[in-house]
DNA sequence: GTATTCCGGTGATTCTAATCACTCTGAAAT
DNA sequence: ATTTCAGAGTGATTAGAATCACCGGAATAC
């Protein structure tokens, strides 16, 4: 098989490597044949947008690899990231369900595939598929507590370091931690962690150069190393 | 029937005036009696609280009448409200469906009457009453809209001016317009807009008081007349 | 092999809004 | 009746970060 932007394919959500370990995607035989059958499988390179805000929801897109930028703006052009989503979420989903517009848009920023399944046909498939419709709230759920989470380090911040630190604990939650230091490969430029935190690009620039300083951690290459994150939670709770 | 709080109550969700107009609410019949088995109604006074935020989720509660603040706070004491939820709506859903924490505090701030449903009650009864998990679905989805919808005011502004504004404009699109005036009764404090717009009690007192200058707004009593919605939307898009 | 664009780093300047420190008011409590 | 308190209004001060305006390097395009 041909892998047009240098990704692996798969072709068929029944033999996925994945399956197992994704909430959406590790669903009875029986349903993820149903769901084959009205799926839509395509491949994204860098840059491509699923969908854009406003949009009346067509449907969702279950991201099988790649990551995806949300993101909303405003009319002068100012960006808010929302998250970066991980492969085996379901996107467009809150808009989808409630018959509404994409409330955000999705960008894909390393090559991506997912299936696409339009909106009639997914709201039937969860009527009959019980508990698939469990799964969408589980996800629903999921999807809003990280959106919280953001709120929280955006609006209880007392200052923009405050915020790069609360931002950072929140990434580091999800890597490997060994010897109390955490390996964080930051694929965001500064720009993009600026709009995740709703600062400017110059501030993330000069704080994270003011972190290394105060020996809070290291940066090689395109990897943060925190030092320890104790630190980093002292900043928060400064 | 004595009424604790001064406050309507509603025995019997069946009767119930509301019933139609109410996205969960509006069940089959069959799923309406489900639901009674499982129910636990209770009135609660100003200044009580659901559930605090941290809580592992015993279960969500429906609200029947009355007005709840959900909010989360920092360490320090700040506390940023997210919204204020209406009858009709089911709160700690999201914690519920995904076997979390709560991630909000939901305190009563006009004397409310909910039912409370236990967790693993509301699960089975979801799992057989298909019908009402893609009505829980819907309910999220709103939830989430709502969250983002705060998270623009408060991420997109340049200013507290435009974030005051926006929260404005938002809270206006919930009431009635007259000839182009649109009267917003505020029951929220200054105090409390600034914990919704993530800013300080002073400068929203300034700043509200700049308004009224500018005759964006007239201020009588507690209610606001909004003069002109266009004049709001053109300091958001200053 | 050169041009162009994107990203990161840095200084200087400006200004907003947080913070502190009061007063004043009306409502509720005693 | 008077005390108490929460909420609102206001001035002075100040720190923090946005903004503007650059430069340099690295990657990509052509």
């Amino acid at each position: 098989m041909r892998t047009p932007y240098g990704l692996e394919i798969i072709e068929n959500c029944l033999v996925c490597p994945h399956r197992e370990e994704r909430l959406f995607c590790n669903l009875p035989e029986s349903s993820v044949k149903a769901l084959a059958a009205i799926t839509a499988s395509a491949a994204y390179p860098k840059g491509a947008t699923l969908f854009v805000e406003g949009q009346p929801a067509r449907g969702v897109f279950i991201l099988c690899s790649g990551r995806v930028k949300l993101s909303t703006s405003s009319a002068d052009g100012k960006t808010l990231i929302l998250r970066i989503a991980e492969p085996g979420e379901v996107l467009g989903l809150p808009a989808t369900v409630t018959g509404t517009s994409y409330e955000l848009t999705a960008d894909i920023i390393e090559p991506a595939q997912a299936n696409f399944i339009g909106r009639n046909e997914f709201l039937n498939f969860l009527r009959e598929n019980g508990d698939a419709a469990l799964r969408v709230a589980q996800q629903l759920g999921e999807t809003y507590h990280s959106a919280i989470a953001e709120m929280r380090t955006i609006g209880l911040s007392h200052s923009a370091s405050e915020k790069l630190a609360r931002f950072l604990l929140e990434w580091a939650a999800n890597c490997t931690e060994e010897r109390g230091q955490v390996r964080i490969k930051m694929t965001l430029t500064h720009e993009e962690i600026a709009q995740m935190i709703g600062s400017s690009r110059e501030t993330v620039t000069r704080l994270l150069a003011d972190f290394r300083k105060k020996q809070l951690l290291q940066i090689v290459g395109s990897t943060l190393i925190l030092r320890s994150k104790a630190d980093l939670e002292a900043i928060v709770n400064h």
